[in-house]
RNA sequence: GCACCGUUCGUCUAGCCAGGUCAGGACGCCAGGUUUUCAUCCUGGUAACACGGGUUCAAAUCCCGUACGGUGUACCA
């Protein structure tokens, strides 16, 4: 039941780094082009040359690039619908809007910034709005109330001119969203929108809808900011007699906590990051953090998002891309913005963190050791990561759950200490040590079954040596099998860490 | 201001279109169990249909209104 020829786009504007929720608006296209058989495509939207922000481009292409969200067509790989850089394309736009005034949809304006920002403020002053619509127009500097004669004089002198869309006064645009349903407007409401800009380049509107028609684009699906302008997009297609794509408007992301759209700031100040990859501004040198610097899988991040907005209608929650795109539906996308939950993302990385092979989080976390100045075996780091990694929510984690492994405690937790230090610890514990040293075989079961029933024998509590055993070896109450642990740093370290606690820690005072 | 969109546990959400289960799941939190410790894990608990009308035998579900929130209202996208 796929359609036969799917095609959607992401296209961003190169000003910044990829917003969270722009990679999640790429994801459900991507995924939703999967699931049809359709074509990914990737166009960069650089009309306004004022905001251009050198490395944004490149940022995006990397960070889809971690995220495993891949493009058939577009500005990495090419395609048959190209250039896809809008800046690229600059010489088809002129024409297509001329054509809009030839066939009198569309019109000149010669107001400057200037003159309609005074306008606008005197209109605010008298507390009304200034909308440049039927109404205004018949009394502002533009070709409806000019004759052609001047305008074109206007034009041949280089007098800097707009392009306006001559919004009817009164009708109805009934439009259709995949996600939101009917939607109903009328034009008395719209204004005249700018089409081509004074510098020769067309504004969004215009370039979007010739692109997307231009570019054979099935599918819009696209942030809910964009829903105010879908009557002007909606309106182009029928002017030009085009065939409209389907519309797909997606709620947006929310910060965590108070009200409205998730930003930069909200990560700052919450701790967690809003952009996939950390990014460091050209200008002003300041970063802001990224979910791969801050330790996230690629996989955990895009499953987290996902569910953002969406879900398969049953209780499954761990999705792979694949299945992410076996699962996917348009319809099943939610209608309200959702608030961004850092405690789920945690919890999310610590699922997929957990069903990773050793080896693999062995490999992760070597560089990490590296920095502590250790070189352990793969080996050992493999059954390490194996036995504290459901400790972790990130690879950068392990080092606090599995340090002991590696070096020896310097210190003692005092809190422990306190509550499992007791009087004839000191003394137990030379025992134990005793006892230990005489074992041969230092392998983990052989010394569980020795030390317990040297404690039975002894008639000793058994919480009270392992406790006092585990701060000697660990320097706290924590950790994996305390037999493990010692079997593996083995029998040599073992018995130094004894003499080291007994020696920093001392005896208690009954 | 105006326009459009939205509103189910603290959060993500199922259920709504085709009215009729104690409104289900997950995260978080709390309690208990397991464990030599921490974590994991297991069990249980916590907590929601924004409000007001209407239609109906019956409304989270359909209709109207209100409130609240979001977005848009740039020669930005």
């Amino acid at each position: 039941m796929s359609d036969k020829n799917v095609r959607v786009r992401f296209a961003p504007s190169p000003t910044g780094p990829l917003h969270i929720g722009g990679v999640r608006t790429a994801l459900y296209n991507y995924l939703f082009a999967r699931k049809q058989g359709g074509k990914m495509i990737l166009r960069i939207e650089d009309t306004d040359q004022t905001r251009f922000v050198p490395g944004a481009e490149e940022y995006i292409i990397e960070a889809f690039n971690w995220c495993g969200i891949e493009f058939d067509e577009g500005v990495i790989n090419g395609g048959p619908y190209g250039p896809y850089r809008q800046s690229e394309r600059k010489d088809i736009y002129r024409d297509y809007a001329e054509e809009l005034i030839a066939s009198g949809i569309a019109y000149y304006a010669f107001d400057t910034p200037e003159e309609l920002s005074s306008i606008r403020q005197q209109y605010e002053s008298e507390k009304k709005t200034f909308i440049y619509n039927y109404e205004e127009r018949q009394k502002l500097r533009n070709s409806l109330t000019i004759d052609e004669k001047n305008v074109a004089d206007l034009i041949g002198k280089g007098t800097p001119y707009v392009i306006r869309f001559k919004m009817p006064e009164d009708e109805m645009v009934v439009m259709d969203d995949l996600v939101r349903g009917r939607v109903e407007v009328n034009t008395k409401v719209l204004d005249d929108k700018i089409l081509f800009k004074s510098d020769g380049m067309p504004t969004y509107h215009l370039a979007n809808v010739m692109d997307d028609h231009l570019m054979e684009i099935s599918h819009v699906i696209r942030g809910e900011e964009w829903l105010p302008s879908l009557p002007l997009h909606v309106m182009l297609y029928r002017a030009y007699g085009w065939d409209e794509p389907q519309f797909a408007h997606l709620p947006l992301l929310l910060k965590p906590e108070g009200n409205g759209k998730l930003s930069k700031r909200d990560g700052d100040r919450l701790g967690f990051p809003v952009f996939p990859l950390k990014w460091t501004d050209p200008k002003t040198k300041e970063t802001s953090r990224g979910y791969r610097e801050d330790g996230y899988f690629p996989e955990a991040f895009i499953n987290m998002l996902a569910l953002l907005g969406w879900n398969p209608g049953d209780e499954r929650e761990l999705f792979s891309m694949d299945d992410l795109v076996e699962a996917f539906s348009i319809e099943r996308v939610g209608r309200s913005g959702s608030k961004f939950d850092p405690e789920k993302a945690r919890w999310f990385n610590h699922q997929y963190l957990v069903t990773k092979g050793n080896e693999e989080l062995a490999d992760l976390f070597e560089p990490i050791l590296t920095g502590k100045g250790i070189a352990a075996g793969k080996e050992k780091v493999s059954i390490v990561v194996g036995m504290v990694k459901e400790r972790a929510n990130f690879v950068t984690d392990l080092w606090d759950q599995s340090s002991f492994f590696f070096v020896a405690p310097a210190e003692f937790d005092q809190k422990a200490v306190k509550k499992r230090w007791k009087a004839d610890s000191y003394e137990q514990m030379i025992e134990l040590q005793k006892v230990l040293s005489g074992i041969d075989d230092f392998s983990s079961d052989n010394i569980e079954q020795t030390v317990k029933s040297w404690i039975e024998k002894k008639e000793y509590g058994m919480g009270m040596i392992m406790n006092a055993f585990r701060l000697l070896i660990v320097g706290a109450l924590k950790g994996p099998h305390l037999f493990d642990i010692v079997a593996l740093i083995g029998k040599e370290d073992t018995l130094q860490r004894i003499d080291f606690g007994l020696k920093t820690i001392g005896k208690k005072e009954a």
